[in-house]
DNA sequence: TTGACATGGTGCGATATCGAACCATATAGT
DNA sequence: ACTATATGGTTCGATATCGCACCATGTCAA
């Protein structure tokens, strides 16, 4: 059974995730050149990690956005010749996002400059600690992305 | 030591983070109001919390948000009656928010609401994985807030 | 083939976020 | 008391987020 008092911690749980995303978000964002935020970053990263030439609505999808979203995001990536868009040659409605040397180097440049404040985390929270913690939450993650689309 | 294979792991922790904040905002943002969002519900929810007939600027730096951003919360909390904004009689230049009866009861209605979803997320990961990640989330953000204003 | 429906992307309007500038009041130093 | 500076709040302009409507292309079924 779980009563009140335990819903409230996971209420706390989910607040406590809040505040860190926020507070990770702005000390990203310190490092980025003015007019860019987290999105633009986590795009950039994530087709320098996972692979580029994805679609729009694939990266839409893979960070839970509504597709108008994406294009905004993407048109000002483009706009700072971070990114190309380029028609997609397996469906004519369709396009493919790829990374430009600038947007590699940006990348690359930002990462760096978080490294000592990861560093700094890591000093504090060793990885043992991590191990603990992330399991847990990815375990989470996918329970809600599930609850979500049942 | 640190290498970068452990720096890689503790940005997939904060990735891990932010997906879930999102997933967890839906899911909020689902059960309340048209045109009302997570920060409102947020407001509200500390105000009853916490207490209310705090300030303004208390509440922005409450939320770690930009005092416009809580001016523009507020005035659509107060637009829709859910909080009153009165004068703070300590200080000429302040206000005080206070909820009131409609602010109390749709908070109670939407955390009434969630009740099956966070009881659903109990029963998947019981309280003592709660025990376990909690006080690394809540020392995580301690330093990250430390980090920010050190 | 051809129509009906599905899918990828964009345009637009409403609201949200946030920094800069501003006003009013408070506080401190002399 | 008087001026300088600090603080609480709002206004304004730029950009972000997102739902709705729309267009173009793709797919499926008869």
């Amino acid at each position: 059974m779980t009563d009140d008092n335990d819903l409230e911690r996971y209420y706390l749980l989910f607040n406590e995730i809040g505040i860190i995303e926020q507070l990770a978000r702005s000390l990203l964002e310190a490092q980025l050149p003015a007019g860019l935020i987290a999105p633009h970053f986590n795009v950039l990263s994530h087709l320098s990690r996972v692979r580029d030439g994805q679609t729009p609505l694939t990266l839409a999808r893979a960070f839970q956005v509504p597709k108008t979203t994406m294009t905004h995001t993407l048109a000002g990536l483009e706009r700072r010749g971070l990114v190309d868009l380029r028609p997609n040659p397996e469906d004519a409605r369709s396009k493919c996002v790829w990374l430009t040397e600038d947007g590699r180097a940006m990348l690359a440049r930002t990462i760096d400059a978080l490294g000592p404040e990861l560093r700094d985390v890591a000093t504090r929270f060793p990885p043992a600690q991590l191990d603990a913690v992330l399991p847990v939450l990815r375990a989470l993650r996918e329970h809600l992305d599930a609850a979500r689309n049942g």
